[in-house]
DNA sequence: CCCGTACCTGACGA
DNA sequence: ATCGTCAGGTACG
């Protein structure tokens, strides 16, 4: 793997064919609850994978089944979470009974720690009520996994997603990435990395403006600004109680009460958050009109407990992703 | 605290 | 064609 205006990488004894990629098989049998990739990486919970075929979002269930997605993280000192050191590149394909994996290292842990792949999700869908709506939502998208996202991509991706459309919220992060990010390139292709809060600080409003970002623009240069500048980071919401957590991620410019439970739910491993997005508020409306408290804070802590509370967020994400797609 | 309003922009249907 | 509406909301008064 090769880092664009970087120092060449140190000479290695074990790494000498640089562009060769590592590569192994995950046997989906082994999952607790399968997997279904497509369902899990397109349903709008992340934003920070690519489709090489260019075809996110079709609607098409056959073709993408056995698409390959890729995406490029840091890994920090064995973490993927501080959005520093070294790119690494992670492509993922599923047939019918595996989960194939290639990168520029060994990355088994880092398909499991982004796609939730240990998480149990029979033990998930067994905790939470017996209810109609859950059940069929369940049924019908089984094997959909929440993600576990770098916690800044995913930060300033739901920044972006204000008002907008899920494939254009995609559009936005990969025109960040190829704006303000570096490029690696693996096995003869390259790929954008999503920038750094650094790179992103230095964009101005107007470049984002550029970009069609909009009203979020400054949100976006501004939040980068600050968490560039080590006054806050969204990791240190990972260590607080649920609704401090919260709390504490509405100080980034952008970011409401909704917006910070996406970054719990997606990105933080707060399994209990509910984004209460517009699809969910007409979800509450319809099936749980009891929970509607007015408030936000009130109205989440009723539909939290109606949808089983310690994994409420994993029913949010199986009900969103069915209305979505079924109405 | 709670409430109304303005806000970028492209895609879509009338 | 041109226009109104809408999209995983938030900041601000």
């Amino acid at each position: 793997m090769k880092v664009s205006h970087k120092e060449p990488q140190p000479k290695s004894d074990w790494l000498p064919e640089r562009d060769r990629m590592n590569a192994g098989r995950i046997d989906v049998a082994e999952l607790d609850g399968g997997l279904d990739l497509q369902a899990t990486i397109e349903s709008g919970q992340s934003y920070l994978w690519r489709r090489p075929d260019g075809e996110m979002y079709d609607g098409d269930e056959q073709r993408g089944g056995d698409a390959w997605y890729e995406t490029v993280v840091r890994i920090d000192d064995g973490s993927i979470r501080l959005d520093a050191g070294d790119p690494v590149v992670v492509r993922v394909r599923q047939d019918d009974s595996h989960l194939d994996w290639e990168s520029t290292t060994d990355a088994e842990w880092i398909v499991r720690s982004l796609l939730r792949l240990d998480d149990d999700l029979p033990a998930i869908r067994a905790a939470t009520p017996d209810d109609e709506l859950l059940e069929r939502a369940y049924d019908r998208y089984w094997g959909l996994r929440l993600v576990a996202d770098p916690p800044f991509g995913t930060l300033i991706s739901f920044i972006c997603s204000a008002q907008m459309r899920v494939s254009r919220i995609h559009g936005m992060q990969v025109a960040l990435a190829e704006t303000f990010g570096e490029t690696v390139t693996a096995d003869g292709r390259s790929y954008p990395v999503f920038p750094t809060p650094e790179q992103l600080a230095a964009a101005t409003e107007s470049q984002l403006r550029d970009l069609g970002l909009g009203y979020r623009a400054p949100y976006v240069q501004r939040t980068a600004e600050i968490v560039a500048s080590g006054d806050a980071h969204p990791e240190s919401a990972r260590d607080r109680p649920y609704e401090d957590a919260r709390e504490y991620l509405t100080q980034f410019v952008g970011v409401g009460e909704k917006v910070a439970d996406c970054v719990l739910l997606f990105a933080l491993d707060f399994l209990e958050a509910v984004p209460l997005d517009t699809w969910i508020r007409t979800t509450i409306e319809e099936y749980y009109p009891d929970c509607d408290r007015g408030s936000y804070a009130e109205t989440s802590r009723a539909i939290r407990q109606r949808l089983g509370g310690e994994y409420a967020g994993y029913a949010q994400t199986y009900v969103f992703h069915y209305l979505r797609n079924e109405e």
